[in-house]
DNA sequence: TCGTCGGCTGCAATCGTTTGCACGGGAAGC
DNA sequence: GCTTCCCGTGCAAACGATTGCAGCCGACGA
């Protein structure tokens, strides 16, 4: 019960052997004889020795965690998505290390940062407001993108977005809606603006007319979503139908819309996007589509780990599917 | 733009000056003069030299990393937890690891191996359902507290759950409601359990019953809050309002009700617990106890890191105070 | 002019592992 | 009996920083 933390050194004299051995009964047994594995083995259990990870790490080169930016941690929506990704991770002896994108001035530069500081073996961005360009960084560890992402060929982990307003407005026209209108999400991200881009093609490849006047500007938040709810009442061409960005936004515009004495799907239907848990416990429960965020995190971590180890990030699917949930938020029009 | 990365050694050739100048320049540069310190910036600049956190930390003997351990990183509720954290351990140059104690077999175990693994400087738990004698590692890291815990005098934040409960009945009682129930957490977990006897002796104090039947159990989810609504219409002996130990619960109760042809407040008044971002967006909005999870997350990191520096974590106040936060979801009985 | 002192700087040890290389010895082939 | 291998082990050099100690040099007081 020395203060001092037993070193391989330690292990190495009460073993009576090198200490290259001990280092090597413990990452390769194979190559070391069975009575002397043995010896080593007891004397690791003897004295409690536990791998020092930095001296490990600094020697091997890797730091044997990896990084998660998020455009905001406080966002519920990533949660999930990291959990997949620390299941994948701790299952393979990596850290997953957090940080947030939006909290200092300059997110570009804590990009930049990151990447530089080779704090991690590799690193997943899920924040699609941030210009490809911060990438750029000699040395740089392997990055894989976890949003759609303008003009880089970075390997990455997509959404269907397209697909799923494919699937939103098929469903609602399938209904009888004509008149449908889309809640966008913030301007700048990559994510909202294929999702509009989606609403828009599946509205043309309809023959329905897709008018700005039925785009309400977003920004993903629940508030975005009540605020949408007034300019929708105040409308005078007011579509019967709205696919929103995001289900937070729709959760927002149901609160709304139903303390300003409307309802839904009488009044208006509603269809979301993401399948948060609230959603099926609303009422009316909300249609949305539904992303797989477990997978999606459980995916991006695999590439990763594919890439940090020589890889070339073949053979993983780069594009999860979603898929329409139907609930009671949706009717023909009235 | 060669491909080996830039060490210390290169920026003190480019200098000329010796790799313990350089070390000092960027450390403690106060210690060496304003000539020296310029020439080694500009080698810095000029080589792009970025430090080796490994080769430092392990000089340094501390790794600059605080392990954060949830129960179910998929809870959103620890989100934003985890974001206060983030924004006051990276201001502080630490990095924030996240694990999940409830993904293997063995939870205790985990906890051990992560105390025992020196991966961090320090370790945050959030898992009220662990056992204290996990913690009963020789040369462990400093571990703070950040839920309720049983005998156990680790530094921690604890919120003031028993005031929350006291606080709801309160409003309750106030209202007129004199059959106040109770909806309560897992059995197992510590905040749970004091959120319950909160509620007992917040009825006791007022001479009111606190009968057995109006105690519904439930896990903190939203499914089992919805169950809990349809052993509420079920029972013969209804409390006329409920407290709910988490908003989760509550929300889901909400939904159940309204979908079996009920309505808060005028059939049943419902108090929440965390005021969590959807409570202000729901209809009715859920009257509830504000928990300030940013708040939260930052002692945590606060105290903790004060413990990593040595200190004793005086002058970290403990108890977070909670407040009630009135919306819709309460009225008089009928 | 000389001793002293203090401010800067460099030398080299150190943190705890991993791993290329060399070496010793026993088995197998001639 | 002498090579030729090969298996298992140890030696010692990394990995890239930090830091105690000592030395140098100019300034200052006597």
């Amino acid at each position: 019960m020395n203060g001092r933390p037993v070193t391989i050194q330690d292990v190495a004299r009460e073993a009576g052997v090198s200490t290259a051995t001990v280092s090597r009964t413990l990452s390769k047994p194979s190559v070391v004889a069975k009575p002397t594995r043995q010896a080593v083995m007891r004397a690791v259990q003897k004295t409690g020795y536990q791998v020092n990870h930095l001296a490990r790490n600094l020697r091997r080169q890797r730091t044997g965690s990896v990084i998660a930016l998020a455009p905001n941690l406080a966002n519920p929506f990533f949660s999930q998505i990291l959990a997949g990704m620390s299941a994948v991770l701790s299952a393979r002896n990596y850290g997953l290390l957090i940080a947030d994108t939006q909290m200092g001035p300059d997110p570009d530069e804590r990009l930049r940062r990151y990447l530089a500081s080779g704090m991690a073996d590799g690193l997943v961005l899920f924040d699609g407001g941030l210009s490809p360009a911060a990438l750029d960084v000699p040395g740089r560890p392997p990055v894989v993108a976890a949003c759609e992402w303008l003009a880089t060929d970075l390997p990455s982990i997509r959404v269907d977005n397209a697909h799923g307003a494919e699937l939103a407005v098929a469903h609602l026209a399938g209904l009888g809606h004509r008149r449908i209108g889309h809640v966008t999400g913030p301007r700048s991200n990559v994510l909202a603006r294929t999702r509009k881009q989606g609403w828009r093609e599946a509205m043309a490849r309809r023959g329905l007319e897709a008018r700005d006047a039925w785009v309400f500007e977003g920004d993903f938040s629940m508030d975005s979503g009540a605020l949408a709810a007034e300019r929708w009442a105040a409308a005078s061409d007011r579509p019967t139908a709205l696919f929103f960005a995001s289900d937070e936004m729709a959760v927002g515009f149901l609160g709304a819309l139903r303390r300003n004495g409307a309802q839904a799907p009488r009044d208006v239907s509603v269809v979301g996007f993401d399948n948060i848990e609230v959603c099926a416990h609303l009422s009316p429960a909300l249609t949305t589509i539904r992303q797989p965020r477990t997978l999606i995190g459980e995916r991006a971590a695999d590439l990763l780990l594919d890439l940090i180890g020589g890889g070339g990030g073949e053979g993983f699917a780069g594009l999860v599917e979603v898929e329409l949930v139907v609930r009671d938020s949706t009717a023909p029009p009235a």
